[in-house]
DNA sequence: GCCGAGTCGTTGCACGCGCAACTTTTGCGG
DNA sequence: CCGCAAAAGTTGCGCGTGCAACGACTCGGC
């Protein structure tokens, strides 16, 4: 992006390395992916009355023996903020895909359960679900870039994984 | 409660395709990298006032001969609608970084301009900026991976730009 | 037993964004 | 030259999210 600038004023010295050809790919290529994917698999599930974020609530639910959570865990596991998760099961719920349920062993902790018609409505929709993950992404790709992808955003995410516990 | 799905134009009852080990290693960590790694390289811009998006509007015009751009072609680069860029600017103008100019060629077009202040400021900031982006993304991959990820992304854009033109 | 610190979930507030409606301006066809 | 569709930008509104504050509850030390 930034390919007119000159030196830089106040670098402290250091030479300032600049992105190559092949990583200036690569990185524009990441930011300018995340918006359209995301909205071309969110588009795909509209027909289905669910939101990307929706899915991933009654997914990671159903990956449950129980079909339950506590709401502390399933923020964490959807990155997701407590104030945050608490909207986006209110929708849920009235919708009648979720219920919710206080917990008789801690009267704190409220559980997410995926009730009968959600899971019904998974099962109908993840699918199709699949099928758009594999149009919009996995199947365009050879194994070996499957591979480097895989590889690539473990690395990543145990990195950021590692700063976070710094700082904590 | 919209479950207004009317199962479009897919017939029933097709295999159902699951990913495989390695496709889901891939997919979850593009899903479980996103927002975790957009939120490390914002956290480093804000010692300079500046989000992702801010840095974005700066970097674009400063790649332009007069550093300045329509509107409508800003809000194109940056996958944003017009009312968005619109509130993205007030920020940067109310800042001094950007100034608002009505062209003079078409009085129906607004010009975003970097000013010398602005130009400044990304100056200052694009080696951390820069910095930033390698720390926790470029330099924690080796070349092949670079290489795959900048394929892999290169051609999921051109399969997404295909179907939004045949929508079109 | 009890009290203080920590945990869990919800609510008020602010922010950023998209959509729809609107105004101004341009350009094209008659 | 006129009229009307299209384009550019702003504003009102709604939605989803994070942060801070709060009430309810649990747990450990005394």
């Amino acid at each position: 992006m930034a390919s007119s600038q000159r030196t830089s004023s106040t670098g402290p010295t250091e030479p300032t390395r600049w992105l190559g050809a092949a990583e200036m790919r690569a990185w524009r290529g990441w930011v300018d992916t995340i918006g359209p994917l995301s909205a071309a698999l969110e588009a795909d599930l509209v027909p289905f009355g669910l939101t990307n974020g929706d899915y991933e609530v009654l997914a990671w639910l159903s990956d449950t023996p129980d079909a339950q959570m506590r709401m502390c865990d399933l923020a964490e596991r959807l990155r997701l903020s407590p104030s945050g998760l608490t909207r986006r099961l209110d929708g849920l719920v009235t919708n009648g895909l979720v219920s919710r349920e206080p917990s008789a062993d801690d009267r704190r902790v409220m559980l997410a359960r995926l009730t009968p018609a959600g899971r019904a409505h998974l099962e109908r929709t993840a699918p199709h679900h699949l099928d758009s993950v594999r149009r919009h992404f996995i199947d365009l790709l050879d194994p070996a870039e499957i591979d480097a992808l895989g590889r690539a955003f473990d690395k990543v995410r145990a990195h950021l994984r590692g700063e976070q516990n710094d700082r904590s």
